[in-house]
Order: structure tokens, then sequence, then C-alpha cells
DNA sequence: CCCCTGTGCGTACAGTGTTCGCATCGAAGG
DNA sequence: CCTTCGATGCGAACACTGTACGCACAGGGG
């Protein structure tokens, strides 16, 4: 909220606003909180200093007495948002079962904020905040107590297949999201289209998307895929634990 | 070339430029070629419409008469890029080789452009042209032919492992490359830091980088780290096929 | 009372993608 | 040969962007 009112052209003593005790001020984990709610609901490339500054009531070269620079704020979103991937205590005898449910965590997590994997994309998962640290030593304690005797490369295999598919489908619901259109709305104008294009390639038409009728809820395709995959790199990993 | 040289202030017939044979004019390949260059020369945020059009020796507005819009440029490149990915013909008994092959063959693609993960992630690899096309025709015909009896799930298994290793892989590279430092360097460097840090964390100090005094050669390390997780992902896959 | 430190913000700069209308070209048609 | 025309290049301009700088003000401690 600005001290001297547009409507006000005359700045004076009185004009002036008394106070402005009607929001929290200005912090910097409200800004990352507000920058968070932005990225979710426009997109990444709708996040700007000066959009974020108005959404907080405040201009946006006030932001960089609290942040750095945009890069800055953008490291310390992706840590808040680690903070949500739900990874099971260390101990549990059916380590598949704690596996699968970090891995899904991680995934529900990246399509709930879709801009997550672009963020990691650019600047990697090296040297991260507090809240990945945690999430990468809870990844480390699970993994050792399962008895591999490489966890790191364990957590890589799996991890590495996680953020693929991950970004895979971030991107397409983006896609979708920018359609306006729901998924399966989307799907269905697509599919003629697509059936002509890959008409001229023929495994491709054969073992391309299903022409069956009964049209199922793309969700759960996408759910079933992701799980399929998981369990091919879970069964591949069993193999190396030893006894 | 501009057609007024600015050293003549008063234009006139004389002082204008003969002809401009002296490039093979202004042509979308030589566009998306150059620009290709420079996203691997200095990355992905340096590459602007103008730049571009300065190195092609014509102005930035006349790109756009060969180019929609810069993101249909990007998606240029990425097509362009596809077609260095080299997927093996199917028929050879080796399927583990013929995937191994054309997995190596993204992972080097993708860090020799390390801007192709990036762009990747925001477009998705739906709907694209032509070169990414027949890759993925290669590919089901690869995995159709080793017996899958789902070959896109298969794919999408083996690929989003590929995906995610290469995509946080490529931007290691970019970040090591922003140091103007060898890949070893920058890892000597950094090392007392990471150690320090994963200090309060007990299984990542445990399973974390090597403390071995024996630095081996990083580009190795990575190597070996895709291969593990790839032979991973291609024992579970094995599991699958039927007989 | 004064000063000092922290916070907000108006202005400005260099850069971005893209649109528009004008200038100019090579080729086609009479 | 002259004219017309569609294709191509480009200068100027618009609406933005991230960020540096310096001033204005607040509250608190000497």
């Amino acid at each position: 909220m600005s001290r001297a009112k547009d409507k006000n052209p005359i700045p004076s003593v009185w004009t002036r606003e008394q106070r402005r005790t009607d929001q929290p001020a200005l912090s910097r984990d409200a800004i990352v909180r507000e920058a968070i709610a932005m990225l979710d609901a426009e997109g990444i490339e709708a996040l700007s200093m000066r959009k974020l500054g108005a959404r907080l009531n405040a201009g946006a070269t006030s932001l960089y007495r609290h942040v750095a620079t945009k890069d800055e704020l953008m490291e310390l979103a992706v840590d808040e948002v680690a903070a949500e991937i739900h990874v099971p205590p260390a101990g549990d005898p059916d380590w598949r079962a704690a596996v699968t449910e970090a891995a899904g965590s991680f995934r529900t997590t990246a399509l709930r904020h879709p801009w997550l994997t672009l963020v990691l994309g650019q600047a990697g998962l090296a040297y991260l905040g507090p809240n990945y640290m945690s999430f990468s030593e809870r990844l480390a304690a699970l993994f050792t107590a399962a008895g591999f005797p490489e966890p790191s490369r364990a957590i890589d295999a799996v991890f590495s297949y996680v953020i693929g598919m991950s970004t895979t489908e971030a991107a397409w619901l983006t896609t979708v999201a920018r359609s306006g259109e729901t998924e399966a709305e989307f799907v269905a104008r697509l599919l003629p289209t697509a059936q002509q294009v890959s008409a001229g390639y023929d495994h491709l038409a054969a073992a391309g998307p299903e022409t069956s009728a009964e049209a199922t809820d793309p969700a759960k395709l996408r759910d079933d895929k992701f799980a399929y995959g998981l369990e091919v790199v879970l069964d591949g990993l069993a193999l190396r634990l030893p006894k």
C-alpha cells in the first residue's frame, strides 16, 4: 500500500495514510508463499517481480530487501515445496511399499506445482536448501536400511525415473491447462490428428494410443503408467539386494 | 547487412550497397542452425532474437519472416537436434545392446545440447516434428521386435529414466560450465562445503560423495552411474518379456 | 532530542519478444 | 523494355522484464 495515494495530488501530512497495520508487512516467508501461489495458479512465465509485489500490496523493488534476486526466490520456492514430499521413516520391513510411497509423494508434489521440474532442470538439485537436504537424508536412511550396498546409486536410479516421468507429465498437464479444457476434452480433440500423424508410422500406429472407444479416465491411465515403470525399476533393484 | 550504411548520413543511390550476395541469404534452416550454435555455445538464456539476427547479419525482426515466434524456433531446434539420436534398426537379437545404444545416444545428445531437456520440460514431447516422430517410430519398432507385449509402457519406463538422468546431468554440467572451471576443479572446490553441509545428516554423510583421495574422473563416474541405472531398468523389463 | 538502521518505493536503465508499415528486391507479364 | 507484384528485410515503437540507485520515512537507543 503506497504511502501517498494517487488521488491526492498534493502530498501532505494530513493526506498521508495513518498506518499500514492491515498486513503483516513484507517478509521473506510471505513473499515465498505468495510466489508459490502465483506459480501454481498462473504458471511460471506469469510470475514477475512487479505482479508479485502488487499482490502483496507492495512495490516491485521492495521485494529486493528480502530476496537477493529472482533466481534466489525460485530456489526458496523449490525448497519450500520440497517440504511437502513425504518419505516414510526407515525401518519398515516392506521397503518396496516405503519407496513407492516416497516416489508417489514426489510425483504428486511435482504435479501440484508443475513449475517444480522446470526449476530443477535449470538449477540442478545439488547444493539445495534444508528441506531438500532432509528429503535426501531420509531417502538415504530408507535405502540403507533396506540393505542396499550402494544406496546412492539405487536412489539415483529410482528418482531419475521419477523425475523423468514427472517432468513429462507436468509438461503435459501444463499444456492441457493452457487449453482451458479438461484433460479428457483435450485428449478427445487431439486424438484424430494424433492418429492421422502416426498413420505413416507402422509401429507407432500399432503401439500408439488406444483406439478403443471406451475412453478411460486419462488421469488413471497416467497413474497406471507411472506405477508400471516404478515396478520395473523396483524389480531391477530387488535383484541387487544381497542374500 | 543493412542496406544503407550508418557512415553515410545522406542516403543516395550511389552510397547504397550494391548487392548482398555475401551470405546465402536468410532461410529457416540457416536460422535454426545458427540458433542451435548459439544455444550450445552460450546457453539458453543468452539466446535473443536480436543477437541471433546480428549473428546472421540481419535485423532482429527479419527473422519473423521465416519463423512465427521464438517458441516455434525452439521447437524447430529441438526437432533438428532429435535427428542426432541414433536408434539401431529392429531385428538385432540382442535387444539389450540395442536399447543401451539408443539410450546412450539420447544421453550424449542431451549433454551435447544442455538446453534440450529444458525445452522438453516446457513443451512436453507430444505432437513434435518429423525427426522426433521417426525417433519414436524406431523405438517402437525396436521394442516390438524385442517381444514386449506393451511396447509403449516399456519405452516410457526406459526413457523416463533416461530423460530424468540426462536432465539432472545437463543441469549439473551447465552449472559447471558457468563456473568457468573444469568439472574436476569444480568438484574439488565444492567438496569441503558439501561435506560440511552433509555432516549434520548421518546417512547422507555415510552414503555421500567418496572421501577417498583418489579423485576419479568425474565424467567416468557419471557414465557409470548412468549405466548402472540403465541396467536396473533393463533387468526389470527383462522380467516382463514373455517365455 | 538526535541519529542510525531497516524498510518501502519512484525512477531509471538496459534489455526482451513482437507488431506495423515502409523500402526494396527479383521475377513475371504485357 | 517497362510495369506490376509478391516476397523479403528492417527501423521504430510498444509493452514488458529484472534490477540498481537514492531518497523518504519509521521506530528505537544513546
